[in-house]
DNA sequence: ACAAGTACCTACAATTTTGTAAGGTACTGA
DNA sequence: TCAGTACCTTACAAAATTGTAGGTACTTGT
């Protein structure tokens, strides 16, 4: 029974640059084509503007997502995802679909012992 | 918890129920075969006795672990994956695998900016 | 009697994450 | 000059998550 770290399923690394509230939804609408800083902020409209550009900026440390600058006459700011943010996504499908196929039947259990 | 989100995929309802800084862990943990709670105890050594019973009682409430008390004379409480656990723990195998071949990377480019 | 082991529970505090509100720059068209 | 759009920043505060320290009830070993 040898020791286990947390980190031996290599999930702990993922968790960190995926983990929050925003992150994978701003990853999944960035990673088909490049986005406005203003059109994520219409797409999610919950999010606040400090949280977007946090999580944005965060993402762009971790190498996932690319930030593009263009010095134009209105002022006008791209991010996309990188291939690191790309694979990421696809690395995501299988647990969005878990979530598709299970998230409903366990809101409703929850919906039943509440 | 925090509110429900845009659900553009189904990844609202799965990081809600594997969200934790613990959970991944505990359900890898067990998928394999049942756990004692002492036994995941020291094999998680850094989680709380209190951490540790919290997520195990979220996960049963979500149907991802089974908790199975044998009535013996030192009480013993088993822990196991569901089949909705084990589903889950296969969905998390590419996020995984994505961890293991990127964290390194991520983390060493971390370590360079700071 | 009493320490030690098992599986918990509860009150409270620290930490981390997220949100609110208010700015600030730079440019445009009226 | 004034309002408006786009992008971003900062100070502050609420909320969620996690941790600490103690306790229960039971039984076995010394």
């Amino acid at each position: 029974m040898a020791k286990t770290q947390p980190e031996s399923c290599g999930l702990g690394p993922a968790f960190q640059v995926i983990g929050g509230k925003w992150k994978a939804l701003i990853l999944w609408l960035v990673h088909t084509e490049p986005r406005r800083f203003g059109e994520l902020k219409r797409l999610v409209p919950d999010i606040s503007e400090k949280m977007l550009i946090q999580q944005l900026r965060e993402m762009e440390a971790d190498g996932l997502v690319h930030r593009e600058v263009f010095h134009e006459v209105p002022p006008r700011v791209e991010y996309s995802a990188t291939s690191l943010g790309q694979s990421l996504d696809d690395a995501l499908v299988p647990l969005a679909n878990w979530g598709k196929a299970h998230g409903a039947a366990i809101e409703a259990r929850k919906a039943k012992v509440a």
